[in-house]
DNA sequence: CTTCGCCGTTGATCCATGTCAACCAAAAAA
DNA sequence: TTTTTTGGTTGACATGGATCAACGGCGAAG
């Protein structure tokens, strides 16, 4: 296929129009033929290391991101070495957003896995959307459903307790495996208590007993990183069913 | 002056190019002929009496607005009642990004006094930023902003502790103000405790006792809703030097 | 195979912040 | 003006989650 198509670094000429992840991705939603005019959008893939930063705060922004597979956590450190883990990507979403701001990364960007990214020049990105009919609405959505993501993580980590956060979470990350056609039941977690705490807003040890308090009350099954979830109306309605009198 | 300009609904045509909010709000950076172009864009002004919605979660999406004066809060509901402020808007800010991602909006927007926003009309901008050089990228600037400031909203919610959120949210307020040409050190709050509290992650309690905290230090004075900041330095430094070892 | 290091689990204790309650001040209503 | 309502302050006490510490198991490296 695409035989005419010169061979890119990476072996293959990436082709938004060929990809299996178009229904997760930036193209979602788009023509066929609006579709077509994409395919000069991604430049290269880019292979990321396990551990290997993707990119750091403080690098110049120059394009975004989508992931095509594996798995990423986006950071943000505070002056006093202080962090906190603000997102985990997974595969068909986009990294870099935060760098339009200022043309400065303000995050980092780091690989939970051996991971490949397609690398879109944000500039060709810009010339594109005033041409492509469709583009520059699916950009600005993926851009709006971030600041909606984001806000509910607000909402999690300023007036939900830990066991909830929790349960919001697993449920969050079985939402989005069941988007990706795995297991809605059964999965794989890539990252560590201590990473996931970050992300909640609490220690390590607290997300632990949380787990061990799940599985005791059978709600999930949990070996390590893999985790089924037994009880999802279980987990949903710890979420909703708050303590008597309104939590924190 | 403008007299001949056709009169508004509002009695005066809105255009960007003659705002004195060009340098806070979507136009800024972009040149002077591209902004001749904008005056199209706003369709009119609306008036937004005290604690009246802007608009409610589940509105459908027409347009975002400009704050042409006053200010707002926006808060997400979960089914059980709780809420979370996710921020305070003034001058010059925009409204209504979190719609664009589902066509219907997702969190409420009122205003903390009587305010007046520029609406402008979503479709519209769309069709400009294909035409209008710069106004495309502005707009992306503007979401990514809102990205970067939900990602510390994160760092605070998810890592430091009461006074230190308190102590970032004073400085946050002073430099806006001060972006605003009001003074930096002594301002007026427009929302309450309990609303400062919800956008901290907070009780209205624990705000009102750092607030009292902060008096005691000399850090500030504060009478109700009057706030004297008299050590921004210090107030920085409570930030940043955090009881050893690290902090939640 | 063995060893080492990271990651996860669990227990004991402490503390920051939530909760409950009383009271006061300012602003709005009458 | 007086009354009422709303918002803010402060105290006493309760508690969820942090902290400190010990230990166990899996996976990577040799």
């Amino acid at each position: 296929m695409r035989a005419s198509v010169p061979i890119s670094v990476n072996g293959l000429k990436t082709a938004c129009s060929q990809c299996n992840l178009v229904e997760l991705c930036l193209p979602f939603g788009m023509s066929d033929s609006d579709l077509d005019q994409l395919d000069e959008l991604v430049g290269a893939r880019r292979k990321v290391k396990r551990q290997q930063n993707l990119y750091r705060a403080g690098d110049p922004f120059e394009a975004i991101y989508a992931i095509r597979a594996g798995s990423f956590k986006t950071d943000v450190v505070l002056e006093d070495g202080r962090d906190q883990v603000t997102g985990f990507q997974m595969t068909g979403e986009i990294l870099g957003l935060d760098g339009i701001s200022t043309g400065t990364h303000s995050c980092n960007a780091v690989a939970l896995e051996d991971s490949e990214v397609c690398v879109i020049s944000y500039a060709k990105l810009e010339e594109l959307s005033h041409k492509v009919e469709g583009l520059q609405l699916q950009f600005h959505k993926v851009m709006s459903r971030e600041i909606v993501r984001d806000h509910g993580v607000m909402m999690l980590l300023g007036s939900m307790r830990a066991e909830e956060r929790l349960a919001a979470f697993l449920l969050n990350m079985s939402q989005r495996f069941t988007a990706r056609g795995f297991s809605a039941a059964e999965f794989h977690l890539r990252m560590t208590r201590e990473e996931i705490g970050s992300y909640l807003g609490l220690k390590l040890e607290t997300v632990s007993r949380a787990f061990s308090r799940f599985q005791e009350e059978g709600l999930i099954g949990v070996q390590q990183k893999h985790i089924r979830l037994l009880d999802t109306a279980g987990l949903r309605k710890l979420i909703q069913h708050q303590t008597a009198g309104g939590g924190r």
